[in-house]
DNA sequence: CGGTATCCGATATGATACTG
DNA sequence: CAGTATCATATCGGATACCG
């Protein structure tokens, strides 16, 4: 099912997990994906919850995304010019999967805990 | 069932989410996480399995997973010293997660090979 | 509003040599 | 064998200021 390891051995970033990964590794991208999960917001939304983070970088991250396909990128043609941002299809498939992610990171981290005491 | 985003927005790195693909993001985890999946081996092994890579980007590698509770170190007594590595509970329990990423992104490599065309 | 341009420090990765 | 030490480079994230 999933391809042998030589494959990979030359370029680490040609292994399709590792793919996956780099495109929502990116320290705002978890939590911009979480936000657009909820709803299409545009970039000064998105610059409001996020505070913490310089416009420059969730230019950066939004970009990145969306070359990545996981983001739709929508500029309007108001008075008041705004650009909305959405998942996209594969961007939505990501959900179920960030679930389990979620779920493992809590299973384990209460592990720790537990073994702690 | 998730966390609100106010809760991430001041240290997005606490997001479980980010968390979680923060413990396998490194660039030969990955594959690594991939040869363990299917034998338990001892560093030279795994220096042998990757030769692009340097024993000390290994180690770090190895050390981080290891102190993540993702891979078990276990050194031997022999007159000829060896160190095996192995999944544990936990980093098996990686596995599926592995599986629905892996069928992810050659889902969505497959979508961008036929947009191009 | 939705960005860019510039500069900077921190971190990640790597080449190479050495060690118990 | 399984590392560590040192040094170099590259990419990432951030602060700040400016622009159409």
């Amino acid at each position: 099912m999933i391809d042998p390891v030589e494959l990979y051995a030359d370029d680490p970033t040609s292994c399709p997990v590792a793919a996956a990964v780099g495109a929502f590794s990116g320290k705002w991208k978890p939590i911009i994906l979480h936000l657009l999960a909820q709803d299409e917001l545009h970039f000064a939304n998105i610059c409001r919850a996020l505070p913490k983070a310089s416009k420059k970088v969730l230019t950066e991250q939004l970009r990145e995304l969306e070359n990545d396909g996981i983001v739709v990128r929508r500029p309007t043609n108001e008075n008041r010019p705004r650009v909305f941002y959405s998942l996209s299809r594969t961007g939505k498939e990501l959900a179920p999967i960030m679930l389990s992610l979620y779920k493992w990171q809590k299973d384990r981290s209460q592990k720790e805990m537990s073994d702690a005491a």
